[in-house]
RNA sequence: GCCCCCGUGGCCGAGUGGACUUAGGCAACGGACUUCUAAUCCGUACCACGCAGGUUCGAAUCCUGCCGGGGGCGCCA
């Protein structure tokens, strides 16, 4: 079932081609029509006409008469398109009785590996991995709806230096204690006690530097230990994980202890491919385009100048890995924009070593920061980085409290009470962070992601559950049945648009695919947010101006019951790949 | 010093070549509740595209320079 947006395009395109083969129409939603294209006014030069006579062809050439119910050329040479009614209403139609709600899955699979979230073993999580694993899980989301072959990847840091200071001071607070210390969540506290004995105590520092030693040897006791941090700290992210509802399991993390073995065969084969320089002891390699503060060549540290691999070597081990064994086609790195350089340095390398073949592409996927109120980077007032943990906890109180605020609490027990202040408090933080193009860098509010007015998660949760509380009072029993399929396919055929409103609203659900399309296309799940957001409010017109029970009669009722009931499925999806929530009444 | 990202009204923020005299939201003001859950809707008002040039029939969008903010620039990840 194609979405209305390409069936127009496909149109177009013919009619442009009679006037200049291969031209882009530029078609674009319209403020003075349902649709406008474009591209006539581009090819005035080229052809050396006037654009309107160029857009009267186009016009003319169009095979149109059964989509629109207008087309008209105006301005300069811009091409309005008027959808006709009928034919939106045979869409709507179309998308209400199809399980997929008008989503076509992608005609070219890829296996898409996402690496996101990547918390530091013994340290805490902080708002810094609150973005990574947000934006990480609605890809995957959205990905795997349009029928890829997802890849999760959780890149934890479990191996390393500071492991031999880690395991030194559990040994010295003895495992009990430190496991305690681990599953209550105080990974801070483990890890700073740890950090002020390697600073302040030569002889513990030594200790360290020896552990470190061992662990890489591979002394089994050590490892035993190691594995108990590591092992703590999973249990404990996977409690975060949980928390936030979001798809990370056990079975996604490849830390970097994981890719240790590969490293010493990446300094073999890059030295084979004549690409590696020692440079003042360490083992580099020096991509092109790239210069360092004198403007001199900058180079990827693949092993430090004391023998022991840098990051570096472990990233390369991965596209290696990704490519070889787990057969990406791409690879998605959701990490903060400061690591661009150093990602596509790794890049490069990687391509150069013949690692990265031309058909797999490797993308960062950068975001900015999570500011405070004061638009600096958020903190604590002692300084410190706030604990996520303790965002989230605080979103879920605020969302309770609201809730109460507004006698919630009456109407819900209190086990629904619990579970709707968590999907909203997820969905406040959620949506507010996901709402916001990637890029730029967000400030937390609580205030306004919670104040549940406007373009919040909120919001949207409420417009959905205002939905379904619709059908709780409907007599129909189908109407307590949203699942797709079934009894839908006989209720969506009933659908008619008369009213304004309701054609309004037609229209905003058949754009749901091309919403989905542009937000994986442009790796963007804001574009999904505003498209959601933008369905909700065109929906809660209509439901102020168009009763629905109380519909004049019997087939206006039962239409307006199938608008909004499909208006619901495509609230609860759409927020769903979005990783949030939508409770059935809140 | 070099490189990258960002700069849109009081605040947040979409738009990256087309009708833009810039969407939407918050805050403000005025209306609509014995409701299909008002966590809503309708309306009003609001001196915004950092600055200066350039390219173009057309620039918030592309180019150059500058200003402001953030980040990066060899053994941390």
């Amino acid at each position: 079932m194609p979405d209305v947006a390409s069936v127009l395009a496909q149109r177009l395109q013919a009619a442009f081609d009679t006037v200049a083969p291969g031209a882009d129409p530029v078609l674009r939603p319209s403020d003075r029509a349902d649709f406008q294209a474009n591209g006539a006014l581009a090819l005035a030069r080229r052809l050396g006409r006037p654009p309107r006579e160029i857009a009267d062809a186009i016009a003319a050439a169009a095979q149109l008469d059964d989509v629109c119910e207008r087309v008209e050329v105006s301005g300069p040479g811009f091409v309005n398109l008027v959808l006709s009614t009928p034919f939106v209403e045979r869409s709507v139609r179309e998308m209400a009785v199809d399980s997929r709600l008008g989503v076509e899955r992608t005609l070219a699979p890829e296996r898409v590996v996402v690496t996101y979230s990547h918390p530091n073993v013994a340290k805490e999580m902080h708002v810094g991995h609150l973005r990574s694993t947000v934006i990480g899980d609605a890809l995957c989301r959205m990905l795997g709806h349009l029928g890829h072959d997802v890849v999760r990847e959780n890149h934890i840091g479990d191996w390393g230096t500071p492991f031999g200071m880690l395991i030194e001071h559990l040994l010295d607070v003895g495992e009990e204690a430190a496991i305690t210390k681990l599953s209550v969540g105080d990974l801070t506290g483990f890890y700073q006690a740890a950090r002020a004995s390697f600073d302040g105590d030569d002889e513990f520092k030594d200790r360290s530097r020896r552990r470190v030693v061992l662990l890489q040897r591979g002394d089994a006791e050590t490892l035993r230990m190691w594995r108990v941090l590591v092992d703590h700290s999973i249990s404990y992210f996977d409690e975060v994980y949980e928390k936030l509802g979001v798809l990370l399991t056990d079975d996604d993390i490849k830390g970097e202890s994981f890719y240790n073995p590969m490293l010493p065969q990446v300094v073999k084969d890059l030295d084979a491919a004549g690409l590696l320089v020692e440079d003042a002891g360490a083992l580099c390699v020096f991509p092109p385009g790239f210069t360092n503060r004198e403007g001199g060549p900058l180079p990827l540290i693949v092993q430090k100048s004391d023998g022991g691999f840098g990051y570096a070597a472990t990233d390369l081990a991965c596209i290696r890995h990704r490519v070889d064994v787990v057969g990406a086609t791409r690879m998605l790195y959701v990490v903060g924009a400061p690591q661009a350089q150093h990602l596509e340095m790794c890049f490069a390398v990687s391509r150069m070593a013949g690692w990265l073949p031309s058909g797999v592409e490797a993308v960062h996927v950068p975001f900015g920061s999570v500011l405070g109120t004061d638009h600096r980077m958020l903190r604590t007032r002692a300084g410190t980085s706030v604990k996520l943990v303790d965002l989230l906890d605080e979103a879920v109180a605020r969302a309770a409290e609201a809730m109460a605020e507004r006698g919630r609490d009456a109407a819900l027990s209190s086990e629904e009470q619990r579970s709707v202040a968590h999907a909203l408090g997820m969905g406040a933080i959620k949506y507010a962070d996901l709402s916001t193009d990637r890029v730029r860098d967000y400030v937390f509010d609580w205030d306004r992601m919670l104040s549940f007015e406007g373009d919040t998660g909120p919001y949207l949760q409420y417009a959905h559950a205002r939905i379904r509380s619709i059908f709780r009072r409907a007599t129909e029993p189908a109407g307590a049945e949203p699942e797709p399929g079934g009894e839908r396919a006989e209720r969506g055929s009933v659908i008619v648009l008369r009213a304004p409103e309701e054609r309004a609203l037609g229209l905003s659900l058949i754009g749901y695919s091309a919403a989905i399309r542009a937000a994986v296309e442009e790796l963007s799940p804001s574009k999904l947010c505003a498209y959601l957001y933008s369905l909700a409010t065109t929906f809660t017109t209509f439901y102020e101006r168009c009763p629905v029970l109380r519909a004049p009669d019997e087939t206006t009722r039962l239409s307006r019951l199938a608008l909004a009931e499909t208006t619901a499925l495509v609230l609860s999806e759409g927020l769903g790949l979005l990783g949030i929530e939508a409770p059935e009444r809140m």
